[in-house]
DNA sequence: TTAGCTGTTGGAACCGGTTCCGTAAGTTAT
DNA sequence: ATAACTTACGGAACCGGTTCCAACAGCTAA
């Protein structure tokens, strides 16, 4: 039988009470007694039972990161995943993994929350990963649990601060890389991707700000009926030779997409970054795998996953005193896949 | 203030047990008492309290998933946790994850377990994955907690069952491998990876077992000085076309290496499958986006991660009552990477 | 009619902590 | 020496469930 802590008392010759203060370093106790109850600890090999200080506390020190829609963690959240991680861990909370699935087109008002949330009391508060519909996580948040949001991933978000949420910024790093490509001398960038996904259509907002900031041309490519990474790039390079209009370096929507253009190109005899130069989006591992090493705008992953937590644990401990939207930015990660356009060829 | 047990009691005109009894559908309440409970729980919104629960039944419903000594979650263990997840929440169990780092080569004495681990109560049980030293494995089973490790990964283990533990057996999917390799005309199929790491070294063991079967000789170059494994790839193929030996295939450690020495060989002129074949380890997504795509062995991830999580499950439940190694099977996935050696060519 | 059995049910005791109240001991002021 | 105040500390009450025991009602058999 395991001690607990009225035999830490006994032992110590005190009352349950003090053992308590002593354990949580309340103030109000001799430093003599301390002593005597830390030995008892020290002799009885006493752990706290986490049971029952939840149960008296009514807190759980619990933190869940759910994942929503995914068929699995990809690198991406992965990373946000040891981000939300190590804030916890500091913070001194454990974290609760749990996937959800529901379909994102249908009805959000049938949509039933994963059983850890349902469960009153079970976590004291829920980070909302992976691609979630907005009016699903203001269901969450309705049912009286703390919840923070993954925002870029966001479905039928009209504004950054309709929920409590973190966001990466698309904008500086890709002003980053237009003004990079630019100063190459490349006047002719395309945007290629999917936009009826919301985040590529953040994306290419992003990038045609900067475009026109630049004094140059939006020009997109997009392929509305897959959501296939690899297939959405080799389909833009198809599009993009077929269409006869010059291009000299192709902005895609992420890494997956960009790796998938390199190939596709190198498939018609079209060398990167030689005759045409790529810039991926993400800054995923695959950036330093691929060949030529892929130029990315880099997302601060960890920094995605820290920050949720951080806000998350604000608005438990302070519940109604902060809300809204946080941002942190991107920048570009410079490798091998630009160069400066042929001047010779047109594409 | 949420409704609590005594509240629906009150409310049915019953007593605290017959309510809980309802709840876990225990017997000996009639149908009559039992809708008028129902019927209670239904107007006041009643959930139980999780925390309650536990402390009284001494358990906690919840199993720690523990990533040891990986700087993240790679798409390996994440699809070995997704089998976890799937597993555990069929169950009723919720999924705790930590990471845990620790020096794999320094005194295994000395190594503190997470502290969710030595919270005693806090989870049922643990399942060890990423690497781990199998000293520390039996370290947290000496703290009374059940636990079951991920064995591939596992440092100094002298037999399968050493601890409780699930493997991937390499040999099936690496005997496929090389008879389809000899099936092709292949004689001179070469291993490459790193052999000082352990599951390298077991990639080896069936990959010669197997070559000897088929009556070839086994071949190795191994990197020893780096775990880098797109340099172990470089670094291999360098030294194979260094060798001056013949070689018309490569079987690589894993999909990386693969991939590695693909790039490679591509860079030095030399086209897979046309002039030399190569085959993969994982089965990882990356052979569908390589180009050719990569066959490779394929290790069931999410199957070890359910047998991981059913293997933990039933230990809890009849505790010394199971244990040992729990192996599953490999086998192979044929694409492009691989073709009749060429016959004009010596490697 | 009475003893014996079964099926229900209420409620006390318990799980192992936290918190708060009352009191005893010690300290300072008058 | 006494009042007033501070500090240390024991222990009851509580958190919200589960479990077990005693009791009671209704039924059968002798």
């Amino acid at each position: 039988m395991e001690p607990s802590i009225a035999d830490v008392a006994k032992l110590a010759g005190v009352g349950k009470g003090t053992v308590s203060r002593v354990l949580n370093g309340h103030p109000g106790v001799s430093e003599k007694t301390a002593a005597r109850v830390r030995q008892a600890i020290r002799q009885l090999g006493y752990t706290p039972n986490v049971q029952a200080r939840r149960l008296a506390q009514k807190k759980s020190d619990l933190i869940c990161f759910v994942l929503s829609n995914r068929d699995f963690l990809h690198e991406f959240h992965s990373l946000v995943l040891k981000g939300v991680e190590n804030y916890c861990s500091k913070a001194g909370r454990d974290l609760v993994f749990a996937l959800w699935r529901y379909p994102l087109d249908g009805n959000p008002e049938s949509v039933v929350p994963p059983r850890i949330i349902a469960n009153r009391g079970s976590v004291d508060g829920v980070i909302l990963a992976g691609a979630n519909h907005v009016e699903c996580v203001k269901a969450i948040a309705k049912l009286g649990v703390q919840c923070v949001a993954f925002g870029n991933n966001l479905i039928g978000c009209t504004h950054l601060s309709e929920v409590d949420s973190v966001w990466y910024d698309e904008q500086p790093g890709t002003r980053e890389a237009i003004r990079y490509l630019a100063s190459l001398g490349h006047r002719h960038i395309r945007f290629a991707a999917n936009i009826s996904l919301p985040w590529f259509a953040r994306n290419y907002r992003a990038y045609s700000d900067a475009m026109l900031d630049f004094g140059l041309a939006p020009a997109l490519v997009s392929i509305n009926d897959t959501c296939d990474y690899v297939e959405i790039g080799e389909r833009a390079v198809q599009e993009i030779l077929d269409l006869g209009e010059p291009t000299t370096a192709i902005f895609a929507g992420n890494d997956v997409v960009a790796v998938s253009v390199i190939r596709a190109l190198s498939r018609r005899g079209l060398q990167v970054p030689r005759d045409i130069s790529v810039v991926g989006f993400d800054d995923s591992p695959r950036c330093i795998e691929s060949d030529p090493q892929l130029t990315s705008v880099h997302v601060p992953k960890e920094t995605l996953g820290a920050e949720c937590a951080r806000f998350l644990i604000e608005k438990i401990s302070s519940p109604d005193k902060v809300s809204g939207a946080r941002v942190v930015p991107t920048h570009l990660v410079v490798r091998g896949s630009c160069a400066p356009p042929r001047q010779d060829v047109a594409l």
